[in-house]
DNA sequence: TTGTAAGCGTTATCAG
DNA sequence: CTGATAACGCTTACAA
């Protein structure tokens, strides 16, 4: 039986002949070492938890953002031999162990942690960010020795997009946000009001409305922006779920974009180039965003010396047609190939 | 400790107060029982298995379909108190166990397993299948003591969109489908060609494309049914997405749905009522199809003498704007409201 | 190079 | 009602 174990680890001292026997042998009896017992012992699980709020109130996992960084969660997880944990909502008092996930994190032995779609004064969140066990939280600027984060260049990307919308003409710019109790909401209203500033553009409060990144705050958002004495004639959206919402909006009263309003958003959802029209907007690197905080995680699991990183991502400015910054009518470009997937 | 025991697993024969004591003690520790020494010695992990491939080739897990029944099974998992163990793809031989799925439910004792976006005729799924591990299979049709499936009415759905184009005055409609290989696909076809044969309408194979749920191959599809001699004037398209494509078709050439070709999607994906025009689709109720399966499972591991379910949901035809079954103009309706997640 | 034995943290079976 | 004690299936000294 031990050395069993040590052909399962490929240690060194066994000698070849009893080497292929046992693996013979394993193979016959479709034999399959219990993770169960080997974490009792060794106090590794090879599990990476997912906390993801999905509920009532917290509609996260349905926002496309949180599955794409799901994708490459798993695609850097597997390689490296780890299976990912997908909590499932945290007030949940049956929920396993009946605890909170600090609980639950303890209870299946987790190794590391990605946090997403929650708020950052969770106490529950805290309280797992403070526990020592490797953490990495996603659009959430958590720190501390084990604990680090990733987050898209949201200030840079936001500057990008009202930059790109002053290039064209525009002086009346206003903003559709997202919840600035979120980083990237926080981030990209901050970017929006510097570049503002930084061009010379007056500050115009009635021009910084808030949704919260899903498409009907978007629409109702630009129709009060619509309903102003003197209505913007660009928009920089938070989130491109809520651009879409926006553009609806506009198409309620007949208008159009970028004809009567530009638009830009952000995010670069796969049907972002479906839009009518098609939609102008920073595109961030989901799925690295989740490969990254796999990567850290795998990382800091393998040397409990090394500590967390803060990862920033760059963004890219993806040029459509809401925006008025190209023609119509080349539609094949900018659309994202399909095997990027 | 067996009394510690007893208390956490709620047995009647421990007197109040010593309950009382230990449970006291449990808070002041912070004592979590660990779940890995409890399911080595019952033999029950409290986990349930989504196998789900994503990779080059298999973008699945991309498709909002798989990001929604996920949403339901988390939903159902939880208060369950089982925990979702998400498999990365499982061509890579590091995985856990360096098994292939059969082996890595072992592994982990995995009590329940969800199959979804595999080919049916993938050998490691037909072991999973036939491993007597409780299974439900979504959109597929895999069927066996211990495995049932649950998945839309698709034929039905294909039927209803179908009636609802020739009620509305078309004769020449025709369908773009997803692979065939697919039981949705497969069905959607079916379900479409019995209804046109059913209303007496001549067999077309020329209306009759091929796309694969994904946005750009209902692009190249309606590019086709365009270029005919005789174009239909109406199409059925297997999946939101690729409608969405197709209406970019149209839009490419200066057309417009449903003035110039009417299009009825399926799936009622979250951006479906934001598309110019919004699209008149079929909707399934996908986070169901997510609550049913994990409730089957739930069931299944409860009762070793359950035989697994094959569950079919309804669907419902959402009449908007591309089919031209509506007038233009009352956006608010048809839109799913948010709080549905 | 291999086998033996002591845990890992639970639950389940016994006596008390 | 409660406390020992034997598994559960593995890894890891330690002996042989």
């Amino acid at each position: 039986v031990a050395t069993v174990s040590r052909v399962l680890n490929d240690y060194p001292d066994v000698s070849p002949k009893t080497r292929r026997r046992v693996q013979e042998a394993i193979r016959t009896e479709g034999f399959v070492p219990d993770r169960t017992a080997r974490s009792l012992v060794t106090g590794r699980s090879r599990l990476i938890a997912v906390v993801l709020e999905t509920g009532v109130g917290h509609p996260d996992l349905q926002h496309p953002f949180f599955q794409e960084v799901l994708v490459g969660l798993k695609r850097v997880a597997g390689p490296s031999a780890y299976d990912l944990l997908l909590f499932s909502a945290g007030d949940v008092g049956g929920g396993s162990g009946g605890h909170g996930y600090l609980g639950r994190i303890r209870h299946h032995r987790v190794q590391g942690v990605v946090l997403m779609g929650v708020a950052r004064d969770d106490p529950q969140i805290e309280e797992v960010a403070r526990s020592g066990v490797p953490c990495m939280a996603v659009d959430l600027d958590l720190a501390g020795g084990r604990t680090g984060s990733v987050m898209s260049d949201n200030l840079g990307g936001a500057a990008l997009a009202v930059r790109h919308l002053h290039a064209l003409g525009h002086r009346r710019i206003a903003h559709i946000g997202g919840p600035t109790a979120t980083m990237p909401g926080a981030h990209r209203l901050m970017g929006f009001a510097d570049e503002i500033r930084r061009l010379g553009l007056p500050h115009r409060p009635e021009y910084v409305r808030r949704g919260d990144f899903y498409p009907d705050s978007g629409h109702r958002a630009m129709a009060e922006l619509l309903d102003l004495q003197e209505p913007p004639t660009a928009v920089f959206v938070s989130a491109d779920l809520m651009a879409a919402g926006a553009i609806q909006a506009l198409a309620d009263r007949g208008l159009r974009a970028p004809d009567h309003v530009a638009v830009v958003g952000f995010d670069d959802i796969h049907i972002a180039p479906l839009l009518q029209p098609a939609l102008t907007t920073i595109r961030q690197d989901m799925p690295g965003l989740g490969e990254a905080a796999a990567r850290a995680l795998v990382e800091m699991i393998a040397d409990p010396a090394a500590d967390a990183p803060a990862i920033t991502l760059p963004v890219q400015l993806i040029v459509r047609e809401s925006s008025g910054g190209r023609k119509k009518g080349r539609p094949a470009e900018g659309r994202r190939p399909l095997d990027r997937v």
